[in-house]
DNA sequence: AGCACGCCGACT
DNA sequence: GTCGGCGTGCTC
């Protein structure tokens, strides 16, 4: 009998090749099955999609191969995983090939049968050893996770909120249990949120022999310590983690164990949201807010929102989305009822939230970059013991080199960007391309040796704090020592534990950082966050910036005050409580009037009210067109002849298609960047006329103005526009 | 995206 | 005479 086999294979984007192709096979192939076809002159990893009797009638006879090699070894995918990509493709409008062959780890491209089949032995081996002697019967199994479990339960006594769940984490789990809706944890920074997705996860790993856990991170590397409590609490389940920091073995081994089931929880980053999970029951999205979810090269998907879908479209899966500042798109999803809402409002222990300490920039001496009450407080409390966060969006010592007679300025050569100067080197770089060079002894326009530095950057803030806190000395009578925590100094393997160790042990007072330090970290001995410079995001252009501020300055303020017992102890002595000072030039911005309350619900009502009226996301879905070219001009012409093309349909549609624009850094490593903003109030609408439009998009392609571009690409719900 | 083919400049 | 530059075009 002959069969027809339709493949998935990682097609190019733009190669108008975006379906799956037909290939020969004398056996019948389930969906999912991996097989090695021939594409051109190469074989390549394919993914069977579907296997027919009969050749698909847009296909000749002759055009097809046959199947190379199926890789029997390993079960096939599973419908619901074809599913994901299917949709995922749809969604964000790309080829299925491109997707689903970008979920698989890369290293599986490479493997031959019989590699695959030494691979899935060791793999076997491995996790028989871990588990120290892996069940292969289910009832077998079940007795031994039942076991498994009382030890990982029992060994978790440890951990003093896992006694007793609070009356908050109590109605949650009752909750949660009672619904298959999606649903927000809504919950304070130390609410315990890290708690019920533990207990929840505990729950339904318990109640069935197989069932899985995926747990989505927006970064592992910054929140060690939630991975920590996962790996062991649940080490006898088998937890992997998926990222890209992995090495390529290791992701495939990971890989493999989360596919055959061997590991029960995978926690990642947003690309685990693809990964290969049979027995999949739980999805929960931690910090659900943060943007790193949202993919920006390649296909550009939500992990969040995929998330969402892929747990609806299988029986019985939950998803659990948590943060202390949802996104608006959540909070309005729970309040039109799609999703639950679950309020956890209080500290564990009872600890305050930080009191708010708004400084009036404008009333400071002139040129100040800390202000002296805030300096002050900062050298009482390290004369204390207690230790304080600043935080600075700025790498770097200062942002712009200026000549301060002919005007030049550090200007990247590449990109339209300024390079920033980097004390520590005596560099210029550039943040964008990635351009690093000596710092000119003098202007290199005119000669003159006073270079001026313009602004200031965490290099700089750290230097300054050293400077005017050295008078100043710690309890052991040592000096104050003030830390920097950025990405040029956690750039090398393993410095960032080293320095968060440093800050555990109470060996750094002050702690200067950009906003990866607002992020996760659980430090105990932090009684003061300061805000220098976060005035940017108020009047930003960007819809979003306001959300994005409100959500660093309460995630920042969740730094502070973490350790109850200590605050107790520190209000008690008569001592300031934990506080989160912000320099400002608007301190009557409404803002922080809902901060200093952290009102987070009243915030968002008001922005949502905004939103509205304005009909932006989530009352109108966008798209953005993007076009790179060697010109700004040859971008943007791309754009707007695509624009004219779609014009008709669009307005009969109810599309709205905005002139083409550039990037905020319209150049980087010398490609010119253009977009397009595409509106309308209906997504589904939205989804048919950006589908329909591919056509034209490559028919445009090989029109001069087609040629004259590097390359364009569509992103679904972008996140800045 | 790969990986061909294809038609013009400086090398053994 | 060929090695190789990357423009153009195809992949069931």
């Amino acid at each position: 009998m002959a069969y027809w086999p339709t493949v998935i294979v990682a097609t190019p984007a733009h190669s108008q090749l975006s379906h799956a192709l037909s290939y020969a096979c004398d056996q019948e192939l389930a969906p999912g099955t991996l097989v090695r076809v021939p594409l051109g002159k190469r074989d390549t990893l394919g993914v069977v999609s579907s296997c027919g009797t009969e050749l698909p009638a847009n296909v000749q006879a002759v055009n097809v191969k046959p199947i190379s090699e199926v890789l029997d070894g390993l079960s096939p995918l599973n419908a619901e995983w074809l599913q994901l990509m299917r949709f995922a493709a749809k969604y964000y409008q790309r080829g299925v090939g491109e997707v689903a062959l970008a979920a698989l780890p890369p290293e599986l491209r490479k493997l031959d049968p019989t590699q695959l089949a030494r691979r899935l032995k060791r793999n076997a081996k491995a996790a028989g050893e871990a588990h120290h002697g892996e069940a292969t019967d289910a009832a077998e199994q079940v007795e031994d996770t039942s076991r498994e479990h009382k030890h990982a339960s029992s060994s978790s006594d440890t951990n003093a909120t896992a006694l007793e769940a609070s009356p908050e984490q109590a109605h949650a789990l009752a909750h949660i249990e009672a619904t298959t809706q999606p649903i927000l944890l809504f919950g304070a920074t130390g609410s315990g949120k890290t708690e019920v997705y533990l207990q929840t996860a505990a729950k339904l790993l318990a109640s069935s022999p197989n069932a899985q856990v995926l747990i989505l991170v927006p970064e592992i590397n910054l929140t060690p310590q939630l991975e920590s409590r996962f790996s062991s609490r649940f080490a006898a389940y088998g937890v992997v983690s998926l990222h890209s920091g992995l090495t390529p073995a290791q992701r495939l081994q990971n890989w493999l164990s989360a596919h055959l089931g061997a590991a029960r929880i995978v926690l990642g980053t947003r690309m685990a949201v693809f990964a290969s999970m049979p027995h999949l029951r739980l999805i929960v999205v931690d910090e659900e807010h943060d943007p790193s979810y949202k993919s920006q090269e390649g296909a550009r998907y939500s992990a969040r929102d995929l998330a969402v879908y892929r747990s609806h479209a299988i029986a019985g899966c939950r998803v659990l989305l948590g943060s202390a500042t949802p996104s608006l798109e959540t909070w309005h999803a729970t309040e039109t009822g799609r999703y639950q809402r679950l309020a956890m409002p209080s500290r564990i222990g009872g600890a305050a939230l930080p009191k708010l300490r708004l400084v009036d920039m404008g009333k400071q001496p002139k040129q100040t970059v800390i202000a002296p009450a805030l300096l002050d407080a900062i050298a009482e409390r390290a004369q204390r013991g207690e230790q304080s966060l600043l935080l600075l969006n700025r790498r770097g010592y200062a942002p712009v080199l200026s000549c301060g007679d002919c005007g030049w300025k550090s200007q990247c050569p590449h990109c339209s960007a300024h390079r920033v100067f980097h004390k520590i080197d005596r560099s210029l770089r550039c943040h964008h391309c990635g351009l690093h060079e000596r710092v000119p002894h003098a202007c290199p326009d005119c000669g003159n040796v006073d270079i001026q530095t313009v602004g200031r950057g965490t290099e700089q803030l750290e230097e300054l704090l050293a400077d005017k806190l050295a008078k100043h000395l710690r309890a052991d009578g040592h000096a104050l020592r003030v830390a920097r925590l950025d990405a040029d100094t956690t750039r090398h393997k393993g410095e960032l534990t080293t320095q968060l160790a440093a800050m555990h042990a109470g060996e750094v007072d002050v702690l200067v950082g950009t906003q990866m330090v607002a992020k996760g970290h659980d430090f105990r001995g932090i009684t003061l966050v300061a805000a220098i410079n976060p005035d940017g995001a108020l009047f930003a252009s960007d819809f979003r910036a306001p959300e994005r501020l409100f959500a660093l300055l309460m995630q920042a303020a969740g730094r502070a005050g973490r350790d109850a017992v200590k605050m107790a102890q520190l209000t008690a002595q008569g001592n300031n409580g934990a506080e989160l000072w912000v320099q400002t030039w608007h301190p009557t911005h409404p803002l922080f009037a809902a901060l200093a309350k952290h009102d987070f619900a009243g915030f968002t009502t008001t922005e949502l009210v905004e939103r509205e009226a304005a009909m932006l996301p989530p009352f109108a879905s966008q798209a953005l067109l993007r076009a790179d070219a060697k010109s700004q001009a040859a971008a943007q012409t791309f754009l707007n002849q695509a624009r004219d093309a779609a014009n008709a349909v669009a307005e009969e549609m109810g599309v709205g298609i905005y002139p083409a624009v550039p990037l905020t850094i319209a150049r980087v490593a010398n490609v010119e960047r253009a977009q397009m903003l595409v509106e309308c109030a209906n997504r589904a609408t939205l989804q048919k006329f950006l589908a329909q439009w591919h056509t034209t998009l490559h028919e445009l392609r090989a029109t001069p103005a087609g040629k004259a571009i590097i390359r364009w690409a569509i992103d679904v719900d972008p996140l800045a526009i």
